[in-house]
DNA sequence: CGTCCTGCGTGCAGCTACTGTAAATTTATT
DNA sequence: AATAAATTTACAGTAGCTGCACGCAGGACG
């Protein structure tokens, strides 16, 4: 049953793959000149020359060839250094591990920039793609919680670990969303390294600002 | 042209009130007992004893009269408070500004709890969802810039003027994500203003995190 | 009251996303 | 080459959603 590698290299899996990477590039490039909602499946498979039938077996869902392969999950080695090798910076450590996993995921950066554009204008995909982060939120709670417990923070002596957990997760995908909207539309001079790192500072000044001066 | 009111009292005004409501009413209804998936437009229309071309007409989509009214967008009142009277603490008042817009948008907490739930365990709503809070963001940027500037500062002085109020917002919207589905999912005993500042808190306190100790 | 007008609800025809099923075609195995 | 397994495809059907044109009722006006 465990004895059927299934081989990466076959006839078959090539042919897959081409197919998959035809139906994308397809789908991408009819709607930067069309338009999301103006392109229809059909339109597609016509220019991937497959069946209607045979693009829903591959993606499932319309959004799905222009949004890519679906969950951008770290890879285990990322994961033990994440949870073992950290500091106390979670934000930063998580941001990096998000980073990493979207990068090796999409090796063209083309390809990934375009579909970066097109999310950004589309309010639909736009959508889409942030539900995908939250999807994925949920299973990097369960890391960082991980992590606290490796730091010997458990549970029962901090009530709020879960909740700490969470927040970290969710204020890493806020940076990640804000980093990648400056990045796809803003214009950022400067390495993806710099962009988050500022992005981070930035995130942390202005949750800083009002500490101080509580309200009347 | 642009003289007519629209009275909001009249006979008509009141049934489409009551069309409307009985909509979402049934709608809720509806998918609490059989799930968002298994409930057909047609359903929803039978509930509420209207063709679904009138369905369509107050909704445009289906998920619609599930999520309510569109755009919970403060009111103007509420709006120049935040730009005059403003302090150091943005992310505290954007919350804050969200918050009042949200309640008496829906001023009946049953509906608004189950319509909560019903989002909370329904990825697809809960997508959309986000999205909603996105748009939203778009233009309480605008608003933030504009406190900004009320407060003297001008985007020729501070160039990251613009991204500093994007990324507020951003952080806004993550606590209120935060504290919505703590609220309707994890039980917190206390009073909603209680869970706010306890999120805003936390959010302060994993920001700074790591702040001091930059990593080797 | 009667009349006109305009907003609103409705039926209908049609498009598009998506799914189940079974047959046809292609690739892998022996 | 024969067989098995994986894919692809055609076909039919469901459900969300839109444009259009018709009819009716609420409301303004004389």
């Amino acid at each position: 049953m465990t004895s059927k590698p299934t081989l990466d290299d076959g006839l078959r899996a090539r042919k897959r793959a081409a197919t998959q990477a035809g139906l994308e590039q397809a789908a991408l490039a009819l709607a930067l000149e069309h338009g999301y909602e103006n392109v229809t499946v059909d339109m597609i498979c016509d220019a991937g020359m497959v069946s209607q039938r045979t693009f829903f077996n591959y993606f499932g869902t319309k959004e799905g060839a222009f949004l890519g392969t679906p969950p951008p999950m770290p890879a285990d080695a990322e994961l033990a250094r994440f949870v073992r090798g950290g500091g106390a910076d979670v934000l930063g450590d998580l941001v990096g591990l998000i980073t990493a996993a979207l990068v090796d995921q999409e090796p063209d950066p083309g390809i990934l920039r375009s579909r970066r554009m097109l999310i950004e204008r589309t309010p639909e995909l736009l959508g889409r793609e942030n539900t995908r982060i939250t999807e994925l939120e949920e299973s990097l709670t369960l890391l960082v919680l991980e992590r606290f417990r490796t730091q010997g923070r458990s549970e029962e002596f901090t009530p709020g670990l879960e909740d700490e957990a969470r927040m970290a997760v969710t204020l890493a995908g806020s940076v990640m969303r804000f980093s990648m909207q400056k990045w796809f539309t803003g214009g950022f001079t400067g390495s993806p390294g710099e962009l988050l790192r500022h992005s981070i500072a930035l995130a942390r000044r202005i949750a800083a600002a009002g500490n101080e001066a509580p309200p009347s």
